[in-house]
DNA sequence: GTTATTTCTAGAATATTATTCCAATAAAGT
DNA sequence: ACTTTATTGGAATAATATTCTAGAAATAAC
């Protein structure tokens, strides 16, 4: 009933004693990743509760007392995609506003690679994971944990578009509505991503990732 | 066993005796419809073979009969859905090159812009369609038919790539590898529309066909 | 027009899978 | 030590997909 996405406060990379659910907590992250595996191998639909418990050595009881059903087990594995991701493109983005200090022309064209930078990356190592956040969205939802998962997609979003106002304000960017400029930046990386990932494309993204950078600034840029 | 993807050859705009199998034809281009109605609305995990057939009015050996198993059904939705976009596209393609008949720069810039037309106005008119096949391709390769599927596919994309083919030696077009120019075409108004089918953009996709027709061109032209 | 053949319809019977339930065990807190 | 809370296991149940077989309807053959 009082399934929760708990949020580890307390990150450790001290040697102290681990905290008292961290073994809990590793268990579950393990058990996302043996999913992942299965919903990979076979889909959301192909894959059942039974082979998912075979892969974890867990059993049934357990898995429904972690997790409650089959769609927040899938939907908990989108859920830390996207966190990791969300992760990285914040590194990135973070390295691009240390770069080239005053000049904010050369800033704003940082920031908006890193865009693409990060999604190319985090694509190209973390294939499976990809895939699945590109096809299941819709598990969000289903599960009914979608309220939880928009607040943190939201509050993400408008940190994005707190990177670029100022620049945008500036006159660096062509005055699009944010959400045109968001599908001219990532639309070229996420199309070539899905086809890739789908075995549809030879050449791989990351051998795109100069060009898709360079095209997402040239489509927005003043 | 013998499961075949009938196509119907003897178009029929003329007002003589209907063909033998067109009853039943129309009976099942009926249940595709329904069935997409389920899908829309539950998703084809959550839609159960019992709300097709009552909504269809069928009874489970019909549908059976005629489908096979549910994953043929959503396959068949979307083998549909996918053919009658490519016949649009066809069409606008068509109308691109009787215009403007000798200027070459002029020819491909229409063409371009009516891949982004096609998807535009088609995804605008048949949302359901639209958000199905964008989140089902795998229903196809899941259902087993993904050869036939891919045949179908491969020569229309073949008739995409022979439009182009004469313009892009001229130089028209930037000489990228045709994987690449695609995701720059559809790229960003792909994306543009999942995230506005998806309820997450307030200005519909339609009121952009301009820009991204133009952000299109921009990003392929020479 | 009658018969034979093939296609289609129906729904009960079966098989597969998701989910619930509760007793047993381990862990944490006091 | 003892009480409470979290976790595990797996049998019992419920929901769903799929198969099967018999009969109706359409079509073809004669």
């Amino acid at each position: 009933m009082e399934e929760q996405i708990r949020v580890n406060t307390q990150a450790d990379s001290s040697s102290k004693p681990p905290k008292p659910q961290a073994k809990t907590e590793a268990k579950k992250r393990q058990i996302l990743l043996v999913a992942l595996e299965c919903f990979t191998e076979h889909g959301v639909e192909g894959t059942t509760i039974d082979m998912i418990r075979e892969a974890s050595s867990m059993s049934v009881g357990s898995l429904y007392h972690h997790f409650g059903n089959k769609d927040k087990i899938a939907a908990a594995v989108f859920i830390q995609g996207m966190r990791e991701f969300a992760d990285l493109l914040r590194t990135y983005l973070a390295s691009a506003k240390a770069h080239s200090e005053n000049d904010a022309r050369r800033k704003v064209e940082h920031g908006v690679k890193a865009i693409v930078y990060a999604n190319v990356d985090w694509i190209s190592q973390n294939p499976d994971w990809a895939r699945f956040v590109f096809h299941h969205r819709s598990v969000v939802s289903k599960a009914g944990i979608g309220d939880k998962m928009g607040n943190d997609m939201q509050s993400f979003y408008q940190q994005l578009i707190a990177w670029f106002m100022p620049y945008a304000k500036q006159g660096a960017l062509r005055p699009l509505p944010i959400e045109l400029l968001s599908s001219l930046i990532t639309g070229p990386c996420h199309d070539y991503a899905r086809h890739w990932l789908g075995g549809r494309y030879k050449i791989s993204l990351s051998e795109q990732r100069e060009e898709l950078a360079n095209a997402a600034w040239n489509a927005v840029r003043a």
